[in-house]
DNA sequence: CCCTGATTCGC
DNA sequence: GCGAATCAGG
């Protein structure tokens, strides 16, 4: 019976709400409830107080910069050595369902590539 | 290159 | 108050 609901009505925020204390991002939770965009979840989200879900951002000075904050698509890439201590992971920005960034997602799904056939050293 | 949320501006 | 645009970060 549902027309097209422009608003935000009680059942939308609480649908709001439980999904985004669900830990669902704002643009999955757009997209199920309808017409709405990720922007219009996180600005109501924001207005309603909460906005204080699991954010890989951080809007505060950059102090310490722990970059080990791996959390949605972060790059998990170790860097240097797992047994030096300064063993760190990459941090860079992850493509769409890789656990790695583009540069390192090229080299973790190499392509079945022949490398056989790459003895020939042609510097050139 | 992608996606994340936060913040800001305009309506 | 709502939404999109913009910003900042990973």
């Amino acid at each position: 019976m549902e027309a097209t609901e422009s608003t935000w009505s009680e059942e939308r925020v609480e649908k709001l709400r439980q999904l985004w204390g669900q830990g669902m991002s704002a643009s999955e939770i757009a997209e199920l409830l309808g017409n709405v965009t990720r922007n219009a979840v996180i600005g109501k989200a924001h207005r309603l107080g909460l906005s204080g879900r699991p954010s890989p951002i951080k809007k505060k000075p950059t102090k310490g910069a722990t970059i080990l904050s791996l959390t949605e698509r972060m790059c998990k890439w170790p860097v240097g050595d797992p047994k030096s201590p300064d063993f760190h992971f990459c941090g860079k920005p992850s493509l769409n369902g890789l656990p790695y960034c583009a540069e390192h997602a090229a080299i973790a799904y190499q392509p079945a590539r022949k490398r056989e056939d790459d003895r020939k050293l042609g510097v050139a």
